[in-house]
DNA sequence: GCAATAATGATAATGAGTCTCATTTATAAT
DNA sequence: ATTATAAATGAGACTCATTATCATTATTGC
């Protein structure tokens, strides 16, 4: 056989993977086709995804493994996990993959939307972050800003 | 007896306990000493308190009627829960009754403190985010920002 | 005071996420 | 290539924060 790969290798995701694969292997760790397949079930999705969501675009994933591998990408850099309370944890690529964004988290449903501020905004806030964290003798690493309230479906469900 | 309370009832209190009272009320809601007690912890901690956080503060209030307190409190606007993923949440009075500020958490200890913003920092930042809301057909609620990073305590630990 | 109703608290139940461990798979060395 | 070494897998047991249950107790309206 040749290339027989259900989606065609672009160039995108041939950049993804090898950062994934530099991440891994920077921490001594493996690219098995399990990760492979997590990092492309995250990757073909325009929003964060929670473990069912992940489980059911790849049913042949076991969960435990899942958690497990979804924990070893976030320790490298490759996944950032988001917490919004309700229920399960939600997950996307992390910084360098998916460039700097924001969450719309619905109270109702629960879903996550990405959106992206203006840079001058980004810039502004960053730099107050880092005034206050300096005052208050804490080192930042990153911030996180989500917007809260009813997604376009659930406004229509009243 | 006259007024043997722990802390004597400074105006600031007296206010703080009235507007709980009209939120709970307006719900067909009881004031109760335990829900009392629960407010008071939270208002005489400058952090936000974990569940064992409050328990140790009022040891004779029941956990599971804490849990069922701080639910009612908060969906009555009184009691805003903070979920950062490590363990357990966190509890803080609302923002009526708080000023409005985000986080600094530690991503070491989980520990969770308060900072506030410029006002013209914030305000252009809603500007913004309903800008963004209002593309995504998203009927915005709130905001809530953080910074995560290493707190001073953690900083010393290396 | 006397219903009617809400709150309490001890305990059981839930469930997302983690741990275990025997098996499988990938890397490294010879 | 073959083996030796180490990491990954997956099924299920387990943890532990949070919720639900329910009999008892407290509070409010009449």
């Amino acid at each position: 056989m040749e290339k027989p790969t259900a989606s065609p290798p672009d160039e995108q995701s041939l950049d993804r993977h090898a950062f994934v694969l530099e991440r891994l292997s920077n921490d001594n760790h493996r690219y098995t086709t399990g990760r492979h397949r997590l990092v492309d079930a995250l990757a073909g999705s325009s929003k964060p995804l929670t473990l069912p969501d992940i489980v059911a675009i790849a049913p042949d994933l076991a969960a435990s493994s899942v958690y497990r591998n979804l924990e070893v990408l976030e320790q490298c850099g490759v996944v950032k996990r988001i917490t919004s309370g309700s229920g399960h944890a939600h997950f996307e690529l992390a910084e360098p993959l998916l460039s700097h964004h924001h969450h719309l988290v619905c109270v109702d449903c629960g879903e996550i939307e990405d959106v992206r501020l203006d840079d001058e905004v980004e810039e502004l806030l960053d730099q107050h972050l880092n005034m206050v964290a300096t005052d208050a003798s804490f080192k930042p690493l990153r911030h996180n800003l989500d917007l809260q309230g009813h997604c376009e479906k659930c406004q229509d469900l009243l």
